[in-house]
DNA sequence: CCTGTTTATCGTCAGGCAGACGACTATGAT
DNA sequence: ATCATAGTCGTCTGCCTGACGATAAACAGG
């Protein structure tokens, strides 16, 4: 019974990415404008086909490397300076999600330290940083300059909403959040990615114990900065491991 | 750019099965014997194309009923009896997974109590329950009668390891363990998952303290039962908390 | 019937960790 | 000099876990 190579229908097989970075306090999202129907003009997740020859992850790696020229990660490597975070996150494959044609799309997590060029993509489609409230609340969303926001084509909110999820509970229990941060940072500046990812103020005191009594979390660089205002605050990289064990505990109501 | 009818290549999506079960204190999988190259004769794991007017999580239940007869729960509902739990796993598509063609496949994973028709398939294929042990251990494997085991075939192998690091992971955090349980069962019953699925043993009253401890998580349903020997235990129904806080902790060494 | 075995269930106690929060330090801004 | 801003170190209390003693209620066998 199976592959029969008759028996089974075509698809098309796509990578959509949900990157993400934190900017101004903000969890944001990548997100280009359709040029061309259906969805023209709306916003949507960067993405495009997988070639055929090309492993997932590949086409997810080149597809973020063309929209923000971020090198990804190896997968089973460190956290790399200047490099992104990139992972698997969901495939979705509703009959109806592209009105033209059955397309699967492999949906990729992408964690960005916040760019200084902002908008280095490579080709000439209008790409953009939102701020993934804005871009959820599909009813009351509103742009930068308060204009009303369309939904995000296609599922791409369902995506989106999948992809924050997942950051949000990652770094829960795994060093990830350090794949916001430049490749050196400060405990505070850590500690404002946790804020802006999950809504929350943190103890700065109760972060400080933890993050620094982690063995293997943050290793010290001997320098300091002061670009954060006030006392001069050690500088870290980020240190081996990737489980935290006990996890960082999000503070719920 | 995107979407130029001819600019994509044609694929083949399947679904494959990761089904998990506990059987005489050993988390099992199921697997199928193929009937034709490649890999003939082999073990692999079940498995079909997607159809063309279907969607991936439809697909996924329908495999499983064909080959085990369970149902799948509905993905938003409680802990049905007699259901399996089923969920998506990730996505395999490395250009040469399948020697023939290019083939993606969405893998799921689904956890199943014990059944009580060993081979309910619906096909004629060779099916069984296999140790995960045993089909892990490519090196070392052994088959029930003690005769070595092929790998499984195609990626299997690692689409069953990763199937079960998911299972083993979510029993911590989640109330996921009571699908392996029948519908009623005894909090020692559902001690046992765990030091199946985990590999451990626990203490029988930290664990016992801890279960019943967690609001929503067991319900008693009044009853008790001796099936398992010595004293009465009173029987639980899996509660409507899917989410367990704090989680239930992994020994490691 | 008595005894040993098995499983279930309740209790106690010490250590670890998190939340709340006080205190002090070192910068830049006015 | 003074203030505002961040960073860092400590203390205390309560909760949870791991280790483990003790009791309860069934069955098996003599």
């Amino acid at each position: 019974m199976p592959y029969d190579p008759s028996a089974f229908p075509p698809f098309a097989v796509t990578v959509d990415l949900v990157v993400l970075t934190v900017r101004r306090h903000a969890l944001c999202a990548l997100v280009v404008r359709r040029g061309e129907p259906p969805y023209q003009g709306r916003w949507a997740l960067p993405g495009g086909f997988v070639r055929g020859d090309e492993d997932l992850a590949t086409a997810a790696a080149r597809e973020l490397a063309e929209e923000t020229g971020l090198q990804a990660h190896d997968p089973a490597g460190p956290v790399v300076a200047g490099g992104a975070h990139l992972e698997q996150l969901a495939t979705y494959g509703d009959p109806k999600r592209d009105p033209r044609m059955r397309v699967v799309s492999v949906a990729h997590l992408a964690l960005a330290p916040d760019l200084p060029a902002p908008r280095p993509g490579g080709d000439a489609r209008s790409v953009r940083w939102a701020p993934v409230e804005d871009l959820l609340d599909q009813e009351a969303g509103y742009g930068r300059d308060g204009e009303p926001e369309d939904p995000l084509a296609f599922d791409h909110a369902r995506i989106l909403a999948d992809g924050v999820e997942r950051a949000r509970s990652k770094i829960e229990y795994s060093s990830l959040a350090t794949a916001f941060c430049p490749p050196e940072f400060t405990v505070g500046e850590l500690r404002r990615v946790y804020e802006a990812v999950w809504g929350v103020a943190l103890d700065p005191r109760n972060f400080h114990r933890k993050v620094t009594g982690t063995p293997g979390f943050l290793v010290p660089t001997g320098g300091t900065t002061t670009r954060q205002g006030g006392r001069p605050a050690q500088l870290f990289r980020a240190g081996g491991a990737t489980l935290l064990n006990p996890p960082m505990l999000r503070p719920e109501a």
